[in-house]
RNA sequence: UGGGGUAUCGCCAAGCGGUAAGGCAACGGUUUUUGGUACCGUUAUUCGGGGGUUCGAAUCCCUCUACCCCAUCCA
């Protein structure tokens, strides 16, 4: 935790926290039970529970129940099991939307009371017309009159089951004007004569999303709401709500994270839902799909689906994350973990013509490299199967395997070589007649042969035969829109493999390497002793030599995109005449002015301060920078400086009282405090230092500390002249005049 | 078109005015009875474009561009 960096969320929390905003962070993973989970879930799982454990607090786990006619106690059960399989535990019992309808219903009416919701009963359509476009404004329905008891009165009405659906809504009473679509009165409760899986048929208004999840954040006590970022429109809603209610605090506060996308796959509940009923998948545990069920079916372990998670981080930006990462998050996994064990995917007899014995070969479980133990026996006899693909008749360079030029070693057992190539008649190869050295057994080889490469094999007779399949992405797309986007070849089933008897006698995990193919799962569902069927979880990594077919991604040059600049608003006569006033007279620069011109607030706060110190250039480049940034966020009256404050410290900084960086330093202050500023001067001792007799020792002592830098300068790296400057004006705790000291380090490293 | 967001390497992602972190991918090399692993090394003179402020800008200001979200009685 120490290095590593924290991402926004967590910051926010740490922050929080510090600022004793609230005695315990509490969050809580709210799906709706209307699908099953899939691994952008797990990414909100491991966000909203890490947060919680990293920080000592707790989690909820929430069915966010509000929608009686799509939700369902299987979906509730496999978020629970979800959430169990990753590792998590949630704060007390499973909570459910459904649980707060009472208290909901009385925050209703509550709102209602203080005339700030009301009964519309405005047709769907006629409300969709009301309330306006993007760019126009709304207007509210004509019910928005009604009285308080009338509202009160038809409300419960409506709970009570006496209307028929889409008579009625509850509304808040916000904005129709509102340049946020989701604050023209938003729907609070719709009638819905449906039965809730819970609450059975007790209600007949039911809640929306907007209204229950910030009160029912707000009940359990949550203080930081995640969710994604499409909910960032309903942030206004969330915080009008409990703001509205004035409810005592502390009050949770919503913030929004981009969801998980992976290239060559879906993640939306409409796209998987087709999928699984168009039969195109075999269920919602099919091992392609990236549902929580289908990863955990294709032997996806919950720490590998941490550790992605972990990996890809949390932000805001969108972005598509690469396959390649959750396949690398598994095999870390899964190497230090599981046995190595052979299976023959496409067997090839062959037969070693000059043994007739037959033997056990104790062989490790694991390589070298894993520190883990166990040992199982490989049954020997002269007649094995090797993978097809593991002999070629001729000897290419960058081949390494059996050839009849070339011996391989069998591995943990003995060197062979081919000495005679079996065909059928369509020229097929379908034996190897070999011979064996003696003196080549693994573990005590005397022969000197050198081979460049141990494949796997098994033996005829005690080889097990298993079902295996082996799963590529579901998509050929990247960005996949839909089922003309899938990919063909996304299953292929063997049923004919061979694998070493020990695998399914001795059963020494679930979960293997087939060496030199990769990591396979005994399937939760199929698998049985007569029938043994295993799922390729991931595939070994290849070096692109073996890769051969060498796809070769030429980096292409990619000349720079040359970006057509847009037309600017031109300025009205006003404007232009400031801005010919700021640069002819006063000198500005053209952007500069041409900021100032075209604010007025800014404009005016200018002119003040120049009334009281003539320095239009100075003042001009920090009203134009500094004061704009604070007013984009701020009213001119919030502002603790005046006008005659700012040209104060400019003038400090003509009169080489201070540096810029001073400057900078001493605005802040006085934004804070609104103190003069050459107080803050004054009282922090903030008068620049440009005197040599100081600075050049500051400056040999940082040269003394970091030799590397030195050298790496005196070589030529002149980029890294800032970092000595940085140190030294570090040193001086920014006092040091800066452009002294950029003359006096350049001529000392020189 | 109004509002809300986002842009840093092929893919994620740190960075919050003073040397452009890290992971994945890719490419070299060493070790290896897995063409695996592990280990070592290489890969952003530049942060969506253009200006400005500053001794110094990915970071502050202006402006333009691209993409995402919002007009369900879904969540």
């Amino acid at each position: 935790m120490e290095n590593k960096s924290k991402d926004f969320l967590r910051r926010i929390v740490e922050e929080d926290l510090n600022a004793g905003k609230y005695k315990e962070v509490v969050t809580r993973f709210p799906p709706e039970p209307n699908g099953f989970p899939h691994i952008g879930h797990a990414k909100s799982i491991a966000i909203n529970f890490g947060i919680a454990k990293d920080y000592q607090g707790h989690c909820n786990l929430r069915m966010d129940d509000t929608n009686p006619t799509t939700e369902d106690t299987q979906y509730v059960e496999a978020l629970k099991d979800a959430v169990q399989w990753l590792g998590f535990e949630w704060d007390k019992n499973v909570r459910y939307t459904s649980d707060y309808f009472p208290k909901l219903y009385a925050y209703a009416i509550e709102l209602i009371k203080i005339g700030k919701a009301y009964v519309d009963s405005t047709n769907e359509e006629e409300m969709r017309e009301l309330r306006g476009t993007v760019t126009q404004a709304g207007r509210r329905s004509k019910y928005a009159q009604r009285s308080v008891e009338e509202n009160l009165e038809l409300f419960e009405k409506m709970k009570n089951g006496e209307f028929q659906e889409g008579e009625h809504v509850l509304r808040a009473k916000i904005d129709m004007a509102s340049p946020n679509m989701k604050m023209r009165d938003p729907l609070l409760y719709r009638i819905k004569h449906a039965y809730h899986f819970r609450a059975g048929d007790e209600w007949s208004v039911y809640p929306m999303y907007d209204f229950a999840h910030c009160l029912s954040d707000y009940i359990e006590g949550v203080t930081h709401s995640i969710c994604t970022l499409e909910f960032e429109n309903n942030r206004e809603i969330y915080d009008w709500v409990l703001d509205t209610l004035e409810l005592e605090p502390p009050r949770p506060y919503q913030h929004e994270f981009a969801r998980l996308n992976i290239n060559y796959t879906v993640m939306s509940k409409r796209k998987l839902l087709e999928l699984v009923e168009k039969k195109i998948v075999n269920g919602w545990d099919d091992p392609r799909l990236p549902t929580i069920a289908g990863l955990r079916r294709r032997g996806y372990t919950p720490e590998s689906i941490l550790n992605f998670c972990d990996a890809i981080g949390v932000a805001k930006a969108n972005s598509m994350v690469d396959v390649a990462q959750l396949e690398f998050a598994i095999r870390d996994d899964l190497n230090t973990k599981v046995p190595r064990v052979m299976c023959v995917m496409n067997p090839l007899k062959v037969t070693i013509t000059n043994y007739e014995d037959s033997e056990e070969i104790e062989a490790s479980y694991y390589p070298h490299d894993v520190p883990k133990e166990g040992t199982r026996k490989l049954p020997f006899s002269k007649e094995i199967y090797i993978d097809k693909s593991d002999f070629s008749q001729k000897t290419e360079k960058g081949y390494f395997r059996l050839t009849p030029e070339q011996p391989v070693r069998l591995k943990y057992a003995y060197i062979i070589s081919c000495n005679e190539v079996v065909k059928d008649d369509n020229g097929n190869v379908i034996e190897i007649k070999a011979e064996y050295y003696p003196d080549s057994k693994s573990g005590n080889d005397t022969s000197g042969i050198k081979v460049k490469s141990a494949i796997q094999w098994v033996e005829s007779n005690t080889a097990k035969q298993i079902e295996v399949r082996l799963y590529d992405r579901l998509f050929k797309t990247e960005a996949p829109e839909g089922i003309e986007d899938l990919n063909p070849n996304s299953l292929k089933i063997i049923k004919d493999a061979f694998i070493e008897p020990a695998v399914i006698s001795e059963k020494p995990d679930v979960r293997f390497q087939f060496e030199r193919e990769g990591y396979f799962y005994a399937d939760p569902v199929d698998y049985s002793d007569e029938n043994p069927v295993f799922n390729k979880i991931v595939g070994l990594k290849e070096s692109s030599s073996k890769k051969k077919k060498a796809p070769k991604k030429t980096a292409k040059p990619q000349p720079k995109k040359v970006q057509i600049d847009g037309e600017v608003v031109p300025m009205t006569v006003e404007e232009q005449a400031l801005f010919d006033n700021y640069t002819n007279e006063l000198k500005l620069n053209s952007e500069v002015a041409n900021t100032l011109a075209r604010d007025a607030q800014l404009s005016a706060f200018y002119q003040e301060a120049l009334e009281s110190v003539n320095s239009p250039v100075g003042i001009a480049n920090i009203v134009t920078n500094d004061v704009a940034r604070e007013l984009k966020q701020k009213e001119r009256s919030e502002l603790k400086y005046t006008p005659a404050q700012i040209a104060q410290l400019i003038k400090m900084v003509d009169d080489e009282l201070i540096s810029t960086k001073i400057a900078k330093q001493v605005f802040e202050e006085m934004s804070k405090s609104g103190e003069e500023p050459k107080q803050i001067v004054e009282s922090k001792g903030l008068v620049q230092i440009s005197d040599p007799a100081v600075i050049l020792p500051i400056i040999d002592e940082v040269i003394a500390k970091n030799p590397e830098n030195v050298e790496k300068f005196r070589a030529g790296n002149t980029k890294l002249l800032g970092f000595f400057v940085g140190q030294v004006l570090k040193a001086t705790k920014g006092k040091g005049n800066p452009k002294v000291v950029n003359e006096l380090v350049a001529q000392q490293l020189g």
